[in-house]
DNA sequence: CATCAATTGTTATTTTTTTCACATTGTCAG
DNA sequence: CTGACAATGTGAAAAAAATAACAATTGATG
């Protein structure tokens, strides 16, 4: 589908299906835009902005069928059969990171695990298989890994990152407060908890 | 200060700082914006602007003190003398958020952990104390406490802040895939890993 | 069956953020 | 001392995102 998408539209169809999925099984349930932009904080016409951007049509009495708004979110966001995920870097952070999202329902399977501790390769945290680093291009190909969540230490947050450019991950997210240089067609998202927290701390001063 | 920056602006300036930390201690030495933005993949008029707002004047020759960068960038967004943080949720996701913190350099203090379970109660997690949910007002009151990170279960996310609310806190990163609805004047940032990866995971397609 | 209240779909407007463009200025070379 | 280069500072333009406004539609109601 089409890919021109803004950023923001495709975080909040992220959330609203999230919040949506626990109702997925009521048929013929429905919700209006200002209920749903309610419970997000959000405004009815953003939601229903978005909404008819990825071609959905509400029903002018009773507002957007719960399921087929699950549906249409999913067709235009998910890869076919859900994306491959890696998880690189198994310290404290990235197992409790791990931990968190397969907790979570989603559609990002963790199919492998990365590190350069020898004690922990060929090991398996939870059920992911723990691989080492150089074996990186053999298994991002082996398993069609797309997506690599980045939480290495900040020494080596750039060479790991060049590796995984070169075994062919398109997409990162970054754990590190580590700034990385990624060439064009590569997705990179930032997850900078210190930034974000000065960010708020600046935000409630007055 | 001026409250009136973008929020945009206060994350970029929140890494110019972070950035331009580690050069602290050279007295005199000086960036160009272009090489700013060139190490953070912005442009050098975003950068100029940014500090342009808040009153940083460069060199026509040989562009920002860094020392006095720091130091404005300081004056901008923090508190007097840090900003004192709660970590709520004592589970593996809040370790390690709370070891990821104490290893960067920041001007946010982690003083005071929460959690319900009693085993927990009145220990130290790293030198971090520990208390009682119950106790936050009490705790948040003597200690200044003004953020709190959230990194409890999903079931008890909208209970907790609830009471977070009323014991006085004013922002709050919400690692729970839980929407939080926050009153006005309350700085809620959401930190969702799910969301990140499905977005990732959909601009990485065609 | 006509009315009415409530909601959607979408165009227009406003606001926010980024980018462009260029006059201005500090420093160095000669 | 002077000219020229290479920055900065900033108004203006453009792009992106959010908000407002309102006609069109639906279905419940009397």
């Amino acid at each position: 589908m089409n890919t021109k998408l803004p950023p923001r539209t495709v975080e909040r169809l992220s959330k609203y299906r999230r919040l949506l999925d626990k109702y997925k099984d009521l048929e013929g349930a429905h919700i209006y835009s200002h209920k749903l932009a309610g419970l997000l904080n959000l405004t009815p016409e953003q939601v229903r902005r978005d909404l008819m951007l990825i071609g959905i049509t509400g029903n002018h009495r009773r507002g957007y069928n719960i399921k087929e708004l699950i549906g249409m979110i999913g067709n235009t966001i998910d890869r076919h059969e859900g994306q491959q995920v890696a998880l690189v870097g198994i310290g404290n952070l990235g197992r409790a990171v791990l931990g968190f999202i397969r907790k979570a329902e989603t559609r990002m399977n963790i199919v492998a695990a990365f590190d350069i501790d020898r004690s922990k390769i060929n090991t398996h945290i939870g059920n992911v298989p723990c691989f080492h680093l150089h074996d990186a291009r053999q298994v991002v190909r082996d398993k069609s890994i797309r997506i690599a969540i980045l939480t290495v230490p900040p020494e080596v947050a750039v060479a790991t990152t060049a590796m995984l450019l070169q075994s062919g991950i398109r997409g990162i997210l970054n754990f590190t407060s580590v700034h990385l240089d990624v060439p064009p067609g590569i997705y990179l998202k930032d997850y900078d908890i210190i930034t974000s927290l000065e960010e708020i701390g600046f935000f409630i001063q007055e």
